[in-house]
DNA sequence: CCTAAATATATGTTGCAACAGATAGTTGGT
DNA sequence: ACCAACTATCTGTTGCAACATATATTTAGG
């Protein structure tokens, strides 16, 4: 609860805080997840644009990175979302049909996953825009700049407390 | 498409990417998504442990830092959630106990809302819990790194594009 | 006073994520 | 061939966020 002075216009500013952050550990927290927050709604809308969610635009884009048909458990591995929860996302992207599911002959367990044209079309409509989201978003930072970031919330994430 | 060499372990191993990321913007932000993921969930396990999400643990914390009762509105400018679902959100704490709403007598439009007992006692069994993951969480970066990444952090979000 | 606009909060609805558990099919040991 | 364990996918349920819209109350203009 001790008061310490502010550098610059900072996170504290921005949510009209009184008291100052208990931590800088803190303060980062907030910003990181402020920024995150942010960033990730730029891309939402633009998904949204083409009636895709983000985690659904993350399944055709695998899709289309495997350039084949892929199994749900292995979509699953590509996604943060758990296994367990894939099978009903793709259910709303083949309701849609943006890709198709065949039920596999030999094992009958699988189904592969294979995009289908509208999906295509999808992510063709969406690969220029996106590309230019990415860069407008980060046009503060130098190249320097963004490795450092990336180093940094790189390490964060690999905290072995 | 094309190929880089690739300096340390990064996402790209991570996630089992195959192709390298086509920018290091594009490459920073998933970087960013991740660890904000990452950390957040971290928390949001401590705050299930008392029975509460995020924001219901913000809208707490608001509640204490004010030491007021507080309109629902204000309480809504202190959180990114937009205005128009904070009610429900109330709803949810007060069923729950952990706050009181009392309508105003003089303007019965506002409702104004009080920290309960309960809620009081969930934000003092979190305290010490939540300085601990805060530390723990960043315990790889100094303070010069974390006022880097500080920065860096807010920088991004103040793009103009 | 009466009505329109503004303010403060509440509700209906949709879509999604998380968790638990269920089902269908396969494989290996007996 | 039979059953248990395993694997791959699916379904039930809950809770939450977002968006649009509705209700209640106050305020300001004529």
């Amino acid at each position: 609860m001790k008061k310490k002075a502010n550098e610059s216009p900072t996170l504290a500013d921005e949510i009209g805080k009184r008291d100052p952050f208990s931590s800088l550990q803190q303060e980062t927290y907030l910003n990181l997840l402020r920024t995150s927050t942010q960033l990730q709604r730029e891309f939402v809308l633009l998904f949204e644009s083409a009636g895709l969610s983000d985690s659904q635009y993350n399944v055709l884009r695998i899709l289309q990175g495997a350039g084949t048909p892929m199994q749900i458990y292995q979509i699953g591995q590509h996604l943060i979302t758990p296994q367990a929860d894939i099978s009903r996302l793709i259910d709303r992207i083949a309701k849609a049909n943006l890709v198709k599911r065949e039920r596999c002959g030999e094992d009958r367990r699988v189904v592969w996953i294979r995009l289908a044209p509208k999906g295509r079309a999808a992510l063709k409509k969406l690969a220029k825009p996106l590309e230019d989201l990415h860069r407008s978003q980060f046009n503060e930072l130098s190249k320097q700049e963004l490795a450092i970031l990336n180093e940094l919330l790189f390490r964060a994430r690999h905290t072995d407390n």
